[in-house]
DNA sequence: TGTACATCAGTGAACGCGCGTTCACTGATGTAC
DNA sequence: TGTACATCAGTGAACGCGCGTTCACTGATGTAC
């Protein structure tokens, strides 16, 4: 995690080294800390200890900041599934469950990307980030498939299998952002990936 | 749905007659128009034809009408399932069914008022909004202890398959209301249904 | 029915604030010679 | 190695704006007599 340097005003270095992850990362505990509301150019400047003025060097602005952020989520979550799919063989089932779990892991870990790859409105979605967004729903698409040709989902429009899937990790996910899930043991979100398998699984 | 009066300045009554009314109505407008970020009292106000301390004579500040929103929200939702219910007589299962599809109908037909709800952190809970969303989860939580009583669902923690459904449930009104969800016939809901009840049921 | 008056729900001006963004600038750094 | 210079990543002042909220006010309404 992002620590603070705590630097005076006179050692400041002129050139940061590394100002792109540093307003990235004050962006983060900024709304982890206060929420997405709070988040202003203006404070991660002063949290990643510049003037306000320094962020516009590396992004374009406000809502390029996000969507820098948002970006990294969901390149995070992808690249965590497909390492958790290499110790699944050919195990599709595992496969799919994994892809759940990792997602479910993903938002109980970084609450502060989570929030900022859904929160609609907030940015405009780029090309980029979209890509991102197909991409991620994609593994999870290709994952039932691939379960169906194996007789191990239920035989059923895909990608409404999919939208399931994706509804009740999604939710899971938001509603431990949220605060509503206080349970701090693992015991709930397998529960969660049983109902999910049990939901879809062959008859 | 609200319909905006047009009034000119003349014509406009020095006692709006339900000014609390058409101020709720218009944030509704407003949010399903530019999304939350662009609430303002001042553009509420505005679209309800007054000036913008009129508010102030109906809710103590800004959050306080959101509080409004979501409360209203949250009574819909409550009583829109309960009427379903008697629909149902005994049949657990239906109840069942029938709270998860209210709830996403209701998000889908009132996805201004849903978004409010859980807008977290754009405003501190009140006791009566917190007493509210209590009282939709004890409904979904007092359905899966039913079926469990009748062997329809699961032995298994009923709060934590209160959790799971809620999950999915949330999850899949989160989709539709940020726009994930293309797809304008019913039938995905029923998968979604379908995929609740398969997950839970008793084996 | 008419009148005096309290109450109520509006108005509009004013406040202070923090925001996003721009811009001329400055000083550190890297590089060509 | 030393120097001139282009480039780059910062600074801080300034801009205009819209916001939430307050406040003295005003005029419509309801009511007691």
């Amino acid at each position: 995690m992002f620590t603070m340097k705590t630097l005076t005003k006179h050692s400041l270095p002129y050139h940061h080294g590394n100002l792109s992850r540093a307003l990235i990362d004050a962006t983060l505990d900024l709304i982890a800390e206060k929420g997405i509301k709070a988040f202003t150019i203006r404070e991660v400047a002063k949290r990643a200890g510049v003037s306000h003025a320094a962020p516009y060097r590396h992004f374009k602005n406000k809502e390029d900041l996000l969507c820098s952020v948002a970006i990294e989520g969901f390149d995070m979550v992808i690249q965590d599934t497909r390492k958790r799919f290499e110790t699944c063989g050919n195990d599709s089932l595992k496969r799919f469950r994994e892809s759940g779990l990792a997602y479910i892991d993903f938002a109980a870990t970084y609450p502060s990307h989570y929030r900022v790859m859904f929160s609609s409105g907030e940015h405009r979605m780029g090309e980029d980030l979209e890509n991102r967004s197909k991409e991620a729903f994609a593994i999870l698409y290709d994952c039932i498939c691939d379960c169906q040709n194996k007789k191990l989902v239920r035989p059923c429009e895909p990608f409404e299998l999919a939208m399931a899937a994706w509804s009740i990790v999604h939710g899971y996910a938001m509603l431990i952002i949220d605060g509503f899930v206080t349970d701090s043991s693992d015991r709930l979100k397998y529960v969660i990936t049983d109902a999910l398998y049990f939901g879809l699984r062959f008859e």
